[in-house]
DNA sequence: CGATGTACTTCCCTAGTGGGAAAGTACTAT
DNA sequence: ATAGTACTTTCCCACTAGGGAAGTACATCG
């Protein structure tokens, strides 16, 4: 956790929503997923997919009397992989934010 | 600022390292930029395009010598939505963080 | 004065991504 | 048998990003 790692994959907007949305929580359904990053059901599909290709989510298919339900949660990995790209987002904006205050108030103004 | 808003166009990686770059400095040279983001100049020219005609940075053409250079910096206007994209990565990413100390020692864990 | 070089910009093409619609799957309910 | 639920897969489209090559404008070299 100590090497910051941009990760494209998780970067991508909805997939960014996911992964954070999955990080604070345990299992999530398919449903709450859908609704909390606006997808429609094959979208949603697809990046669950894409995510747990890459290790970074765990899907549970369980039934609730006796229909099945779809729920997924972030594995260690994927929490790794989530943090680490928070590291190199803060990296990037520490860098920017730095000079913010550098300027001098009258010679770089045209 | 109050209203952190998700800017796609600042959050793809390139033009988010660009723009990032961009926050840390006052007048940054086409071969610097293009050297800190690892663009060709093809590739280059085209996102500053891109974040020009999003009002997001100003293009400057100087001569240095006899010799042309371009230069760009933020705008003001891209700051404060570089800013309130950082904003908005960061509630995506303090709700997230939230429940990383909330869970107990020993429920969750499997 | 033509050839070359610098410093980009524009054009062309390609690969990859992301999303919706709709069809498919599996099983339950009427 | 038909419909509905809960997804999954397929098809297709739009858009993006990037590189290479060619174009532009001007300066320098021979």
């Amino acid at each position: 956790m100590s090497t910051p790692r941009f990760d494209e994959l998780i970067h991508a907007p909805t997939r960014l929503s996911l992964v954070a949305f999955l990080a604070a929580t345990t299992w999530a359904d398919f449903s709450v997923l859908r609704d909390s990053v606006g997808l429609s059901d094959s979208a949603l599909s697809k990046q669950l997919t894409t995510l747990q290709d890459a290790g970074y989510v765990e899907i549970r298919k369980a039934f609730v009397g006796k229909r099945p339900r779809t729920s997924a949660r972030l594995t260690g990995e994927g929490r790794t992989a989530f943090d680490r790209h928070v590291l190199a987002l803060q990296e990037i904006v520490a860098a920017a934010g730095r000079s913010v205050v550098a300027p001098g108030p009258s010679s770089e103004h045209g």
